[in-house]
RNA sequence: AAGGCAGUCUGAUCUAUCGACUCACGGAAGUGAGUAGGAAAGUCCGGGCAACACAGGGCGUCGCACUUCCUAACUGGAAGGGAUUUUGGGCAACCAAAGUUACAGAAAGUGUCACAGAAACUAAACCGCCUCUUCGGGGGUAAGGGUGAAAAAGUGGGGUAAGAGCCCACUCAUUUUGAUGUGAAUCAAAAUUGGGAUAAACCUUGCGAGUUGAAAGACCAAAUAAACCUGGAUCAAAGGGCGGCUCGCCCAAUUAUCUUCGGAUAAGCCAGAAGGGUAGGUCGAUUGAGGUAUAUUGCGAAAUAUAUCCUAGAUAAAUGAUAGAUACCACGGCAAAAACUGUGGGCACAGAACCCGGCUUAUAGGGCUGCCUUUUUU
């Protein structure tokens, strides 16, 4: 962590957080996703709202596995911390791609996690994720 | 001193790195400040607020039910009354303390009350008791027996053929009157009034309740269809709207052309069907029946006055993640306590979603108060 790595940015304001509720809508039933278990990483290529913003994320927990909002809460905070230190690799590629893209993080399991064992899980799916990115890029570029 | 139960208060702090939301400043980069609870929960009551509805009456439905007070209001709270339970004291009446209590009406009506028992509700006659007898039985009786959760006021005496509130004394209940109290009631006197339980059974009485619920609703932006089709009215009928039902109440009805002056056609209007679009922002929304302190009034819930404070405001939903440390807790070490030190933990219940007042439920550890148990000392 010296000067040059200054550029990463962990950063996750509201333009970087998935907000439109079609957007969503459409995540849920375009049926493209990577997972793991307990983690499933929905995804989808598409406009989003802001033209300078490649990739947009939210984090969801079921209700009907966790039906306190505590356990729910924590779950979210701890997937969102994760994507936030994670997200720089994939936006850098989409980026020079100019390929925007919508992604949802689903937390499946049914029991509590701690932070270490959530973060190994989540890479392992985020490789995944990664890969399945560099596939649409190569056929995106290559017209038939 | 230890343990348990109940009530009540509290629900820790700091540092580093990387973030989120709101506000302020700034041209920008950025800087600064603030950021979850006592229950934010359950959504059980009540209110504010908003939209729609609202002539009035009847029936129905739902809720509540000792009194007075508090409150914006309440199925909430305070103070009190009655009933009742436990403990202690006392021969007893009773007194004290701590609880519990949906506590209006059973003499408006209906229903239910198993089994047992003669009889379970306009009481009854199995054994018994008394009496008459033509010896078959008839009459009187509610003391005693037996059944039952409960047998028609209870105890004692008089009385009688035997008995019975038939009469008397005391007690209990009911009613009436008087006194005290704002009142629930309490106390006293009188009366023969003595007519089981059950209303968290129907019901009756009294009081209260319009419906929906912030996904309410207002505005802006975007989009669009004023398409097409069907029916209807302008002849007060059909129709539509409102409420749980009924009676009922409310609603619009034009223009042009043609005309044989009856009407016709078209547009507009009303209703339906079908189809399409949008689904983003601002307000509502956090200054309020607000909090804190002091004084006054009141037994108290609370009220009034003054001063002071502004204390989350998200919207696929912020208030965080990681690491470390401290307070603190548990166990161990030093003969014991303290101090020191080692190891482990550093935590429960739980996450605002328009806002308030309550209720209910959950809660690790710690503080305080009360009660109970055990042990030690005096």
């Amino acid at each position: 962590m010296r000067s040059n790595d200054s550029a990463i940015k962990f950063t996750l304001s509201k333009t970087e957080r998935l907000c439109s509720r079609k957007i969503i809508a459409g995540l849920y039933e375009s049926g493209f996703f990577v997972s793991k278990y307990p983690i499933r990483i929905n995804y989808m290529f598409t406009d989003l709202p802001q033209k300078d913003v490649f990739l947009q994320g939210m984090v969801s927990v079921s209700k009907r596995k966790f039906s306190k909002a505590v356990d729910r809460n924590r779950i979210k905070r701890l997937l969102r911390e994760i994507y936030r230190h994670r997200k720089h690799q994939l936006e850098n590629r989409l980026i020079e791609a100019n390929l925007p893209m919508a992604v949802a993080v689903i937390f499946t399991g049914t029991q509590k996690l701690d932070y270490w064992e959530m973060e190994s899980i989540f890479n392992k799916v985020f490789i995944k994720l990664i890969a399945a990115v560099e596939e649409k890029i190569k056929l995106g570029s290559n017209p038939i």
